[in-house]
DNA sequence: GCCAACGTTGGC
DNA sequence: GCCAACGTTGGC
């Protein structure tokens, strides 16, 4: 039972992959996640499962790093709180709709894999990533992990 | 700051 | 169930 391989997105400006790397052996709670799709893959994580962070919304996009999945999809409780930015006025505390799991920092890629080179290598012409520009949660395959850690050599 | 892509909401 | 209006994401 081999691991599965994610792509998170993450806003530098907001929480960095250096921020990850602070919290060090425990981790922190991905949250926010607003998006029905990118939620289902959420709860589709499974602990040990590779999550390759994206940084967005800055000068250079690009894949930084690499984390792991350290505790399965749980209910986002911030979703239950009026004054948060993550409200969700349709969740109630029987019916969260929105998950949360926690990751931990594995490492910095050595070279970061910008979007641009991404769109150029045509053995990643089909990542999610690039089908779907706006979702903040994907799935990466085997074979696109091994290119992308070519890269980031 | 602009705009394309696209998910969500709500009226009908 | 359709679809227009609206909001958000994210590259440039």
């Amino acid at each position: 039972m081999t691991a599965s391989i994610w792509l998170l997105k993450t806003e530098p400006d907001e929480f960095s992959i250096d921020d990850l790397a602070q919290r060090g052996v425990q981790g922190e709670p991905w949250s926010g996640i607003r998006n029905f799709q990118a939620r289902n893959y959420l709860r589709q994580m499974k602990m040990g499962d590779i999550a390759l962070i994206y940084h967005s919304g800055c000068a250079q996009p690009a894949i930084v790093g690499q984390a792991m999945v350290i505790h399965e999809a749980y209910p986002d409780a911030e979703a239950l709180n009026p004054s948060s930015d993550y409200f969700d006025a349709k969740s109630s505390s029987d019916n969260i709709r929105w998950s949360i799991v926690d990751v931990r920092f594995s490492h910095l890629f050595n070279t970061p894999v910008t979007l641009k080179q991404i769109k150029l290598d045509e053995r990643l012409a089909s990542m999610a990533l690039l089908k779907q520009s706006r979702l903040s949660v994907s799935p990466v395959t085997e074979k696109e992990y091994r290119v992308l850690s070519t890269l980031a050599e």
